[in-house]
RNA sequence: GGGUAGGUUGAGCAGGUGGUGAGCUCCGCUGACUGUAGAUCAGCCGUCUUCGACUGUGGGGGUUCGAUUCCCUCCCUGCCCA
């Protein structure tokens, strides 16, 4: 493995500054992560704008929202437009027209959720485009290259995320590998202007997590994250993980990000445990397909009952869609597949969630947190599967 | 009036020339979705007492062990001719 330098000499300045003060709430803290785009608020939550843009919104919206940071693909952008292109039209902010701060991920989702379509060594990982099936690949250095003609506020380190349920020995594996490719993405970089996070892996094996935990926190990236999580595991096990790297980091004083999370009882689950940041594709994605998050807990418009429903979407809630339009609107475009309805629904939840990490911050200064979680919790219980129906039991 | 093509489960169809028509697509109902191959996917979608059973091919009648199929008759629809 060749040496490579310390950040700080790369880095006369930090690219990303992170301060924060403890609270009384179990791990939580409220922060400030200071990006070469703005400054940004934590507990935070970023929406995923996979392709340079966040589905469905415009930048208006977004900010509209309340979003202060956003997430975007890199094996996504690479194949197209491609980074070069965007970097001849002047980095991704400029291309999108979000002047604020950007993250952008490696790729490393796209080795777990295109399992079928790729191939893993420990050098990198060789894609079948999910466009034309034409070879790609992407090695920790060709990340940070693609990373760094985006010119996002931060870069992601290249990692392998697996299945938790594997054997231990193919999660191990995972792991090591994920390991030695943050040192190769930590001697590639070369922007002053752009921070690198490293990422934790090792399922929900306690022990592996501890490994990772220190094997991450003992290289100078400018924030940690956890991977591998909302894969399929219980959100028993994911608790107990975060507890796990929460304790392995200690009072370790970089920004904390957990990668694809979540649900608004997930942010719960993170915050106590000592997240800073969130990104996840639950809200864009439920709004497209219906489904609303409200103050009043999970509306599908497209059941049948909101067709005749005069009232707003979130009556709490004070977004564009729930101060202009009733649920029975809403009900109509999902039926009609009408376009403004992927719009107005995506505008909510993403308004939504960002208020909830609003509220969720200010609970964490006024102490409430605890109620504040408990009222959340019990509005996003979902029903007990039954695993009969009552006809069936006789 | 003559000719011709048709009538299949909410809609549109497939199939079926004597021996299992509940098959498809819409529509509809419900559920799922966690670093986005996702404005997607899955289940259900005649009735019932649902690991099965029953009913159902425009109506009526006939032939037959057995008819969606063959025969008679009536009704309805499209098109052509008068």
């Amino acid at each position: 493995m060749k040496a490579h330098p310390p950040t700080d000499t790369v880095h006369p300045t930090p690219p990303v500054r992170f301060s924060s003060v403890p609270t009384s709430t179990g791990r939580a803290r409220l922060g400030r992560l200071v990006t070469p785009h703005g400054v940004v608020d934590t507990p935070q939550f970023m929406p995923v704008g996979t392709q340079a843009t966040v589905k469905a919104l415009a930048p208006g919206d977004l900010r509209s929202a309340g979003a202060q940071m956003i997430l975007a693909n890199t094996y996504h952008l690479s194949l197209r437009p491609t980074a070069e292109r965007i970097a001849r039209l002047g980095g991704l902010h400029r291309f999108m027209a979000w002047d604020g701060p950007i993250l952008t991920d490696s790729g490393g989702f796209q080795v777990f959720s295109l399992a079928h379509l790729r191939r893993v060594d420990d050098d990198g990982v060789t894609f079948a485009s999910h466009l034309d099936g034409g070879e790609q690949r992407l090695t920790p250095e060709r990340a940070m290259e693609i990373q760094e003609l985006l010119g996002s506020d931060v870069a992601m380190a290249f990692d392998q995320l697996v299945d938790p349920t594997l054997p231990p020995a193919e999660v191990a594996r995972a792991m090591e590998r994920t390991h030695r490719w943050a040192e190769r993405c930590l001697a590639a970089r070369s922007r002053p202007d752009q921070a690198l996070f490293g990422i934790i892996q090792g399922g929900v094996d306690a022990d592996l997590r501890r490994a990772s935990s220190a094997a991450i926190a003992a290289l100078p990236f400018d924030g940690i994250a956890i991977g591998g999580l909302s894969v399929g595991e219980s959100k028993d096990e994911m608790g107990a993980t975060l507890d796990v790297v929460g304790e392995a980091l200690g009072e370790d004083p970089r920004v904390r990000y957990l990668m694809g999370v979540g649900s608004p009882v997930d942010f719960f689950t993170g915050v106590e445990r000592g997240i800073d940041l969130f990104d996840c594709v639950l809200p864009t994605r439920v709004a497209r397909n219906g489904q609303l998050w409200t103050s009043e807990g999970r509306l599908n418009l497209r059941n049948a009952r909101f067709q005749d429903d005069p009232a707003p979407l979130d009556p709490a809630c004070a977004c564009e869609a729930c101060t202009t339009h009733s649920r029975a609107y809403l009900a109509h475009l999902f039926r009609a597949r009408e376009l403004l309805a992927y719009r107005l629904a995506s505008v909510h939840n993403v308004t939504y969630t960002l208020t909830l990490m609003a509220n969720i911050r200010s609970a964490l200064a006024d102490g409430s947190f605890d109620s504040l979680r408990d009222v959340v919790a019990a509005r996003y219980q979902r029903p007990p599967h039954a695993d009969k129906s009552p006809l069936t039991e006789r």
